[in-house]
DNA sequence: CAATTGTCTTTCGCCTACAGTCTACGGCGC
DNA sequence: GCGCCGTAGACTGTAGGCGAAAGACAATTG
């Protein structure tokens, strides 16, 4: 116990500066996902490095990472290039996301309290709010934070962190896409919440199913 | 067109060793599956760099890609740990493992040709053997060839390389069960097989579904 | 004129060196 | 005797440098 008298969890808790791979990671992610980085683009170690203001280490170490994640390809003895989605590679991610997320919507109906629903409805309604609003980048985050939560309620740390970096590429993959769809698929995030809400394991399932493969519905119509 | 006579194919392709850090990536990982990095033990760079007869630069990089697909646990400023499972996460492991290869088994039952099915007979029947021999260590390598096939088969080469991992992770928690179950396992495989030779992707899932949930049952049995 | 070869630049892969940080232990005061 | 503080050791984090491989381009030769 501490002699002090200090809150308990109230302590700032010393914001560190990461270690600087970290930070360099994260800025080179932004970069790509952005599409300031485009797909095919060498990256070149030394100009990173100066361009972030660090050395040539650091810089490798972030490539390394996001190459294991599959957000660049590192051809050995000639560098890092951002990795070039292909149309069949982009199927089968989705189809792998639907798989992640329509088992973590069972395991959300399985497992949530009422505190939980309340929880997802009000997310769901600032959603919705923001399409009320046009705030187009407002209801794709909001997306984000909801799904993320019923990885949560979920209760699969295994399983979140898989889904996060499957969803964050194919966001990456269908951004143009995802984009076009906001009120239709807030709709269906209601549908989603009141499966979870009755426990309905079975159609909870089966509206994220249907939901995450609306995406690649609408990704294939608009290829003509 | 070559000019010189030389066969066409069969150039050996002067077998380069790649980089070095992939090769201390793999020993690393096969100290850490053999169990001769305990979990918990603290890895230390200069050490295993020496031990290795390399720099600590390619042991960074190795720790960082094992960091990342979670076979250490990299603490800042203090180095990296070898992953300590707990029994939550294995859980929650099998779970992924299940729902991944599941899947793969569908896609499988809904692509296999002829060729195919007769491939996965000669496997099988490699394992039975083993098996019938007491070849513990042939079987569990077939079984995992198998397994690797029937990925290779569902064409989802994102599915496969995260099935790969996972698998791998999984076969290192449950070794010491893994070892038991010979038998069993391969009239299981049999059956799998079966149901991807009649098309029948139904069977095919909930077949393998069975399979990997039997691991589960196993371990939970044992630990009494 | 075309194919080839030699050279040259660029960039990576790896090593070495230094600075920052955490841990452990021993001395000092209470 | 007990607890705190300071110091020393060890290890990680970052920087910079050297050798080597890959690609580009020009010169050379048939």
């Amino acid at each position: 116990m501490l002699s002090t008298g200090l809150p308990q969890g109230a302590v700032p808790k010393l914001e560190r500066p990461g270690p600087l791979r970290d930070r360099v990671y994260e800025a080179l992610l932004e970069l790509i996902t952005t599409r300031a980085l485009q797909p095919g683009q060498h990256l070149v170690e030394s100009e990173l490095a100066g361009h972030l203001g660090v050395s040539r280490q650091p810089v490798r170490e972030a490539l390394q990472r996001l190459s294991t994640e599959g957000w660049v390809d590192l051809r050995p003895a000639q560098g890092a290039f951002v990795h070039e989605p292909t149309e069949e590679e982009a199927d089968q991610l989705l189809t792998v996301r639907t798989l992640l997320e329509a088992e973590a919507a069972r395991l959300a109906a399985a497992n949530a309290g009422t505190a939980a629903i309340t929880a997802l409805e009000d997310l769901c309604a600032e959603g919705e709010r923001a399409v009320a609003d046009d705030d187009v980048d407002g209801a794709v985050a909001m997306n984000a934070r909801l799904h993320a939560k019923i990885m949560e309620l979920a209760g699969n740390t295994v399983l979140a962190e898989l889904a996060a970096q499957v969803d964050r590429r194919v966001r990456w993959y269908y951004t143009p896409v995802a984009r076009q769809r906001g009120r239709q698929s807030w709709i269906e995030h209601r549908e989603l919440i009141a499966a979870i809400a009755e426990r309905d394991e079975q159609r909870a399932t089966a509206v994220m199913r249907a939901h995450t493969e609306h995406t690649r519905k609408m990704y294939h119509d608009r290829e003509k």
